[in-house]
DNA sequence: CGTTCACTTCGGCGCCGGCCGAAGCATGGT
DNA sequence: ACCATGCTTCGGCCGGCGCCGAAGTGAACG
């Protein structure tokens, strides 16, 4: 089998709207069961049973049992990093259609795997760039030392001690980059652990609490949020 | 029309053999005719051209009339990133399944959208790294200060002036990074300039040349090719 | 132990999309 | 002007795939 063909059948594997939709709710990095996976895609359990399968034969989903339960999970970043790049060229809805629902909160702030998206994923990287605690270009960028003491202080420390590189992820309803790879992460994790955004059930979109409004504000210098 | 239908719209593009061949011929970020492109794909040109209409439609490729011959190439380094993405997860076929043609040409060295990938990219990222020339870490990496001096020299000058980072792409053949981005693509531009490697007719496969294989080893110190 | 729930498998149906032959239009060459 | 070539469109065919009802297996609960 050529290289494209396999590129075929991996692509037809996200090319379903209910596979679409299950890999789109498991990219919040969580693990879902058959069940809610069946509720997010809106299809029956048995056609879910079906398009499980799938996806886990094809190496993008790894599964789990737990009793009578499944979970499914991304079975690597590298799943993510693909769904990343789909999703950068599929981009967003024209401005005239924006009507759907759900799709406010998703610009708002969402995981995109184990970084955070959209405005608040934005405006996370462009204060963070503009107060030189990283550096970025094109390519990528690097956490400047003062950064890096800024992210200790913080409590989103990346690595120890070594030079931090970060990976710049297109945003793909900002169309301008956001902060993934390690830094990206550490960032996420630090900011569900201070209680400044949520999760929210059912949906990737992340809420951003009273005390993460002030939070974005005192330490970073941004307003989001209602 | 929810963001993972759009996923799904965008991968079904995908999702086709003979578009996938299509796409993938395309990676060597040359311009191809439709009927060049319907022999890559193994169909007929009326079969062809349905395809060709449907990845334009769909913001993947960009035409342009010449005469009586309608080029196509992909829209844009996006596109090449999103591909890329997809061959990473993708992977390359098991080791025992390796007989296929042309298979061993597009591991030693072929193009990825405007870089060198596979053996040859890869022993290029390793060299610069192992020599101090680049800085390389798990999201990133940056050209050191002797690193553009070499660069300079060698003729592959990335950028002036500004710190330049590197975009590492995961080779879907080595299964370790190659140097995408602005390097990745210097790099590739002088090394054909230098006429150490060269396209092939209807393969992106690089042929690396007699004064290519003596070039790495001087300048890279490391030994490819036949 | 019986019931409920989660999940999988089977079978049948219908839709969709890729395929190509045929035909038509446009361009290039003699 | 005629012929060859490149490309597109149309129509029909067929295979593949997603869908769900029905049924079965296994786990959890009272």
């Amino acid at each position: 089998m050529s290289d494209s063909n396999r590129i075929a059948v991996t692509a037809s594997l996200l090319g379903d709207p209910a596979r679409a939709n299950m890999l789109a709710a498991l990219m919040d990095g969580r693990a879902l069961t058959a069940k809610e996976l069946a509720y997010a895609a809106h299809v029956t359990p048995q056609t879910a049973s079906g398009h499980l399968g799938k996806l886990a034969d094809g190496g993008l989903l790894a599964a789990e049992k737990q009793g009578r339960h499944r979970y499914y999970r991304l079975a690597s970043p590298l799943i993510g990093q693909m769904l990343e790049g789909v999703m950068a060229v599929a981009g967003p809805e024209s401005p005239r259609s924006t009507a759907w629902r759900g799709g406010e909160a998703l610009r708002t702030a969402r995981t995109c795997y184990d970084h955070l998206a959209g405005r608040l994923g934005v405006a996370l990287a462009d204060a963070l760039s503009a107060r030189g605690h990283v550096t970025l270009g094109t390519d990528g960028g690097e956490v400047t030392e003062q950064g890096a003491r800024f992210l200790d202080g913080f409590g989103a420390s990346p690595a120890p001690g070594r030079r931090v590189f970060c990976r710049p992820c297109l945003d793909w309803s900002e169309r301008r980059p956001h902060l993934a790879g390690r830094v990206g992460a550490a960032l996420a994790c630090r900011c569900f652990a201070l209680g400044w955004i949520a999760r929210q059930r059912d949906t990737r979109a992340v809420a951003i609490t009273t005390a993460g409004r002030q939070g974005f504000q005192q330490t970073f210098g941004f307003a989001i949020g209602d």
